[in-house]
DNA sequence: AGCGGCGATGAAATCGTTTCAAACTATCGC
DNA sequence: GCGATAGTTTGAAACGATTTCATCGCCGCT
């Protein structure tokens, strides 16, 4: 509607209010910090100044005098993976009420990009760092950690420093579902998941392996293959194995994006999921659970992760910063969709415990 | 490794490297700005110094005394929606470079924290925005529009004000996905989209219109569903036009969450995409590409979107302010997949122009 | 009347950097 | 040898708020 340009009228400072408010500027910033030291009398005729000037606050004077942003720094390598940005919002919302904002840099999980983001937002930009490091291994980011001067939380990653975390309890989760495929009938179970250099990659695989040992059965080590969470990655594995000589009857897709890459395997060798092979996937996301069928899932609480790691860290900031470092670690749930049945061996044999239709491979 | 606190050592101030390297600050200050205005021994002197001591200079000072802070706003609605995610990482790999970092805010669409978010941002807290802002008919939002104090670009959304915009011609995109379809035999077409209160929803409404027009065939007003841009909304309608006693015989989902819910209502009544109901989505979501078909959807470059945006704004930002408001509109793509055929009458009778696996409804 | 105490206010210090005019130094031409 | 000049460096003044400290009135109490 208003054509005219706006002029960006220069910022009212709290010095032109104190005078025109007749007024020392101290006074008018206890009007705005500290109401109830100033007057009445005094109080109402600065409000009113204020408010007819338009004042508002320079937060970048407010930031270099009291050594605070109100912000609070995201590191993350890949903000479009549904189960980040899930955390991100939930964090950004438990965060809001209390004045916080949020910064968010997204790394692509490169150890440089991951090293330079802690140090630039964590030097006067941040009040503290909510962050999934993918580079535990990295010397140069474990410093990082370890010189931080901020509070920190960090999310499904270990490293050994002291800093509160919140984790997934990947291993238990990874094993009840093979449990369950085992208990179908399944022994040829694949486990397509990220590298061991990761908590979740570690943790699902010594879950996969531990499901089997406590079954007294040989664990399929040929069919784990943990190295990257990627599409690409899941993709081409589980290609790989559905084409090889001996395939597996069952595949856990470990991570949403890998889950993308082995559905379309599937889907170029034309295979039936839930009867040529069964299918287990971790994190629901929209393509998991709409997905015909569903998929059988391995689940965990997202929204309570990312709300966790805000309390934590408002927490460090509000100044506990002496208390030792606390570890929350969230369970899973297996969630019975319908992308799993016997083996086709069994099933052939023995009755479908569901409805079949039966296709060439 | 280090189990010892590296004990959060003040920050080294520019002065006390100074005072260490026996110049003056101002000396300092320029070794790191403008290296080339001091005398090369002084300046490797200093060099030294700052590296010997670590010295970093402080953002929030620098902030309050170049009035910048190399950081740019991004508002969104919904940072889970992969559109979003995927526009914000494009423009954050843009302005990585440049030295800029982003700050989030995700306002769940609402008038109110939106225009407190344009507020409390672009009061000095960042050198300029990206937004899309949901209430394009709220007075408050667009007056906090009109008075911005640094550079804008609005996503998506149309608001009479001046500033720039990258824009998608969902019409055209449209107008493509409904020809296609009438020229498949389809009449009942539904459309489930956004509320017109927003410009892709509007957009999209008159694309659809035009389509039926442009071949002198009635619109299915009746069919046109155009409220809310979520799941939820998606599977109501879906399920109430397919329950209806004259239902279409093709869906368009105008959303990437209305696919969501689309999908669902089509899954609970049992009906089968492509042969009894052919299905047209927007946006290449992972759901959409890997859902099995896949789906027939209207493409965009979501990446060079965000792209664009960021390039709009760094050259806003480095000056250019005099020039009029650009206008920046990025086509879609019609992209065929397999959950299209012809109406389900018209299939019985003539021949079918795919495989069909005929069920009861 | 004098004194203590208290609440409200103003003046000034402070945060850490950039910037700018002025001072200083060395070099050069004449 | 002297002034002009160019090149460096210095010192101090911003930047815009918060915060500390001293002061001033005022009230009440003895």
């Amino acid at each position: 509607m208003t054509s005219t340009f706006e002029k960006p009228e220069k910022a009212v400072t709290i010095r032109e209010v104190a005078e025109a408010a007749g007024v020392s500027v101290g006074t008018v910033s206890r009007a705005l910090n500290a109401p109830a030291t100033v007057r009445p009398a005094t109080l109402e005729k600065v409000r009113a100044v204020i408010a007819r000037m338009g004042f508002q606050p320079d937060p970048r004077a407010q930031n270099m005098r009291r050594r605070t942003t109100m912000t609070v720094g995201f590191i993350i390598n890949d903000i479009t993976n549904p189960m980040h940005s899930t955390v991100f919002k939930a964090a950004e919302a438990e965060l809001r009420p209390h004045g916080f904002t949020l910064h968010l840099v997204n790394t692509g999980g490169e150890p440089e990009r991951e090293a330079a983001a802690i140090d630039m937002l964590q030097r006067g930009r941040v009040d503290g760092l909510i962050m999934t490091i993918n580079s535990e291994q990295d010397p140069e980011c474990r410093a990082r950690l370890a010189g931080l001067r901020v509070p920190g939380v960090l999310l499904d990653r270990e490293v050994p420093v002291h800093i509160d975390s919140v984790m997934t309890d990947h291993a238990t989760g990874m094993r009840q579902a093979v449990d369950y495929l085992i208990g179908l009938g399944h022994r040829r179970i694949a486990l397509i998941t990220a590298g061991t250099d990761i908590s979740p990659g570690r943790e699902r695989k010594r879950g996969f392996i531990e499901a089997f040992e406590r079954r007294g059965i040989p664990c399929p080590d040929d069919l784990i293959r943990a190295k990257h969470l990627s599409a690409a990655f899941g993709q081409r594995e589980a290609s790989m194995l559905l084409r090889s000589v001996d395939p597996p009857t069952a595949i856990i897709a470990g991570g949403n994006q890998i889950l993308v890459g082995v559905l379309r395997a599937i889907q170029q060798q034309g295979i039936e999921i839930g009867d040529e092979v069964s299918l287990v996937t971790c994190d629901r996301t929209d393509l998991a659970t709409t997905y015909p069928g569903p998929l059988t899932l391995i689940d965990r609480d997202v929204e309570a992760i990312g709300r966790t790691a805000a309390e934590l860290l408002l927490e460090r900031i509000a100044g506990k910063s002496a208390e030792p470092p606390r570890r929350v670690v969230f369970p899973t749930t297996l969630i019975l969709g319908h992308s799993c049945g016997p083996p086709p061996a069994l099933a052939r044999s023995a009755g479908p415990s569901r409805e079949r239709d039966v296709r060439l491979g």
